[in-house]
DNA sequence: TGCAAAGAAGGAAGAATGTTCTGAATGATC
DNA sequence: GATCATTCAGAACATTCTTCCTTCTTTGCA
């Protein structure tokens, strides 16, 4: 699964996280390259893994997803059926888009997209039916000043 | 700007979300329909801003990136003057993924992907010496459980 | 109900792009 | 310095995109 990536990966990466539906020639020909090469590399990072999938990045409000939370949770049950039954949970329910176990006091956070307050609330209360949490802390967006998954290959 | 959109355009942006790669030929055979209106609806959702963009997603830690933070921020000062050099400074720093500003007694989150715990620092050390912050605490994951930007449109 | 307008299905055709292949060049190893 | 393996540039082929057209269905309105 290791694999070596060079300096002309992450160039054909960073114009991959930029815009996904350039044609080769166009990528080959910003990082100074040709057709060839670029698409083995493209081809060897999609199997090694590098290149997970490639998605479109929607607009959620024009969907009518208006509302983002960021929920803190504390709980006290650090057991593995415990652990096991809230990662199933998190992983079906498509409202939550990340979710991360943490180091500290605080044990997860999640992000939440959801339409409404309502439909957060009736998520929460979905949640804390499935499992046992201790403490939740509900955080509003009120506004998204910057939204992106591309990492600073530069 | 409004637009309609109706049940096959969410099938169709369904579809793109969880692989864009797909020829129109399967999309439209697997939304129901033909290579002609998915095509057509998909140019309408593009130039409507509802498809913002088409991206790759890829694996933080095989490009060395094992660390992401989540930074909650308050601030004392909420002058237009310090949020203009604040949301530069955000926007301008790569290694910040995420940005919202929150409702309640904190006034900032930022998800944060760097290579290590060294790294954040030096990031944190740069943005307090740009803006004022009255206090800062940083959550670090340890597991990342679920990642992803797709809107549940089902 | 009937009429007009809009959109969908299906196919055809040219352009653009993806994919494979081959010979040449480059660099590494001994 | 010779040999081997790897990579590259460009050609050649296959697929897909994009546009256009015709027919048919659906929708909206009088």
């Amino acid at each position: 699964m290791n694999i070596r990536i060079d300096d002309l990966d992450r160039k054909i990466l960073g114009e991959l996280q930029v815009d996904a539906s350039r044609s080769l020639d166009e990528i080959a020909k910003s990082v100074g390259s040709s057709k060839t090469p670029v698409w083995n590399r493209i081809k060897k990072l999609r199997e090694a893994g590098v290149i997970r999938n490639q998605t479109v990045n929607l607009d959620p409000e024009a969907l009518g997803f208006e509302a983002c939370f960021f929920v803190l949770i504390r709980t006290s049950e650090h057991e593995a059926a415990w652990q096991d039954s809230f990662l199933r949970a998190l992983q079906e329910r498509p409202e939550v888009q990340e979710a991360h176990r943490l180091a500290g006091d605080i044990d997860y956070i999640l992000k939440v997209r959801v339409q409404n307050a309502r439909a957060y609330d009736a998520f929460y209360q979905a949640l804390i039916s499935e499992v046992r949490v201790y403490n939740v802390t509900a955080l509003l967006s009120m506004e998204e000043i910057k939204s992106t998954n591309a990492l600073p290959l530069g």
